[in-house]
DNA sequence: CTATTATTAGAGTATATACTCTAGTGAGTC
DNA sequence: GACTCACTAGAGTATATACTCTAATAATAG
C-alpha cells in the first residue's frame, strides 16, 4: 500500500479511536513509523488529510443513499438504508465529534459538508415519500415531511455522541457497532405513529430487533447492585 | 465583581463565542487584562473553570425542569419548559460543542453530566406523562415514552450544532437566539401525531410561531436566483 | 503599627504542535 | 554512468499552551 493511503487509513483509525483533537500529525507519523517530513510530503497539512477522509465518507454515504427513482422501495430497502448510514457513521465516527471545529478551520469542508447535509436531508425526505407510495407509512404534507426528515437526521447524527456521553460505561470501554445500531430503534420510533395498519406489525418487529438489550446502558444513579 | 466571577463570566463569553478549543487560559487572562498567574490563583486549571461553568448550567436547567408533582401542567407550562431549555442551551452553548472532549478530560464532569442527562430524560418523560394526564397528548406505554423522550433530547441538544454546520450563512454571521428557538418547532413536530383532537389546533398554532421564517436557512444547491 | 491573609503582576518554563528544510535513497531511463 | 523523479528520514523551528514561581501589593485583624 502506498504511503499516502497508509496515512489516510492510520489517520482515520487514530481519529476514530482518540478524537481528532488528540491526534497530531506527529502521532500519525509515529504510528506508521515514518517521519513527519514524509507525512508532509504527501499532505500539505492536517486539514488536507481530514478533507480527503471526508470525501471518502461523503462518497460512501452518497452511494448508500442513492434512492431509486423508478421502482418502489420495500421494508428491506429501509433496513438497508438505516444499516448503511449507521455503518458509515461508525467508520467515520471521529468526524461528527469535532464537526464544528473542523468546519471552522476549513472553508472547503464547510461548504461541502453543508451540501452533503442537504443531500442527506433530501434523501431522507425521498425515502419517506416512497415509503408512503409503498403504503408503509401514511403520506404527509411536504412541510411535515421536511421537519420529520430533519428530526431523523438530528437523531442519527447525534446518536453516537449521546452514547459516548450518557453511557454508563467508563471511557475505557469503547462503543460497539451493535450499540450504535440501537440508533435505528430510535429512528424507527419516530415513524411509529405514521405506520399504516398493514405494515405496523412488521415495522414494529423490525424495530424490536434493535432494541437496547441492556437497559442499564442509560441507567442513572440506580441501585449499585444492578 | 470579584476576579473569580469575572473569570467565569469571561470564560463563558469567550467559549461561547469562539469555542472552548480556541480559547486558552492566556486568552481569558488577556481579555480581562489580568495576569495568567492571577487566573491560576483562582483556578487550578482550565478544567476547573469549565467544571464550575457546567455546575451553573446544570443548576439552571435543573431549576427550569423542576416538574410540579401535584398540579397538572398546561400548554403554557410546556411553552415555558421549551423556551427555558433553549435559553439555557443558548447561554452555555459552548458546552455541547466540545462535549466529548470535555468529558474525556474530566472524570467529575463525565459523571455529573451523565447524571444530568438522565435527570433531563426523566423530566422530559414526566412532561409527556403529565401532558397525557392533562389530555393534551394521548397516553403512551412506558417504553414508547422513554424512546420518545430520548428523541426529544437528541433533537434539542443537536439542534444548535445543526444550525451552525448546515446553516447557509457564513461563519462570520453568528447565530441568533431566535434561530435557535426554531428548535422548538422541531420538538413540537415530534409530538404532532400524539396530540388529542381537543388540543391539536392550539399546539399546531404554537408550533407555527417557531416556524423558520426564511426557508433558505436550510436551502440547498437550489436555484441561484432565489 | 505589626502580622497575616487574600490577591495580583509578570516573567518564566516544560512540553507540544504544526510544519519546514536539507539531504538524501532507490528504481527506472537514456 | 549521468539523470530524473517519486519518495523518505530526521533534525530543526516558530509559536502556542497550560501552568509555575517569586515577589509585590491591598485588605484586614489585633
Amino acid at each position: 500500500m502506498k504511503t499516502r493511503d497508509k496515512i489516510l487509513l492510520a489517520s482515520l483509525e487514530l481519529f476514530n479511536g482518540r478524537g481528532e483533537r488528540n491526534i497530531t500529525t506527529n502521532h500519525i507519523a509515529a504510528h506508521l513509523a515514518i517521519s513527519p517530513g514524509n507525512l508532509y510530503y504527501h499532505f500539505r497539512n492536517k486539514s488536507d488529510i481530514i478533507y480527503e477522509i471526508f470525501l471518502e465518507y461523503e462518497k460512501l454515504v452518497d452511494f448508500y443513499l442513492d434512492i431509486p427513482e423508478e421502482r418502489p422501495i420495500s421494508l428491506e430497502d429501509l433496513t438497508f438504508y438505516l444499516e448503511s448510514v449507521f455503518d458509515g457513521l461508525w467508520s467515520y465516527r471521529f468526524f461528527h465529534r469535532d464537526l464544528e471545529y473542523l468546519l471552522d478551520s476549513d472553508r472547503r469542508l464547510r461548504q461541502d459538508y453543508r451540501e452533503f447535509t442537504n443531500r442527506c436531508l433530501d434523501a431522507i425526505s425521498r425515502i419517506f415519500e416512497k415509503l408512503a407510495d409503498a403504503g408503509i407509512i401514511q403520506p404527509q404534507p411536504d412541510e411535515l415531511r421536511s421537519a420529520m426528515s430533519l428530526n431523523v437526521w438530528l437523531v442519527i447524527t447525534n446518536w453516537m455522541a449521546f452514547l459516548k456521553t450518557a453511557h454508563a460505561l467508563e471511557e475505557s470501554t469503547s462503543l460497539t457497532l451493535t450499540e450504535l445500531k440501537q440508533g435505528i430503534y430510535q429512528v424507527l420510533t419516530l415513524e411509529i405513529p405514521y405506520l399504516t395498519e398493514s405494515y405496523r406489525e412488521q415495522v414494529m418487529a423490525l424495530r424490536e430487533k434493535y432494541r437496547p438489550r441492556l437497559p442499564e446502558s442509560v441507567e442513572m444513579t440506580g441501585s449499585a447492585g444492578g
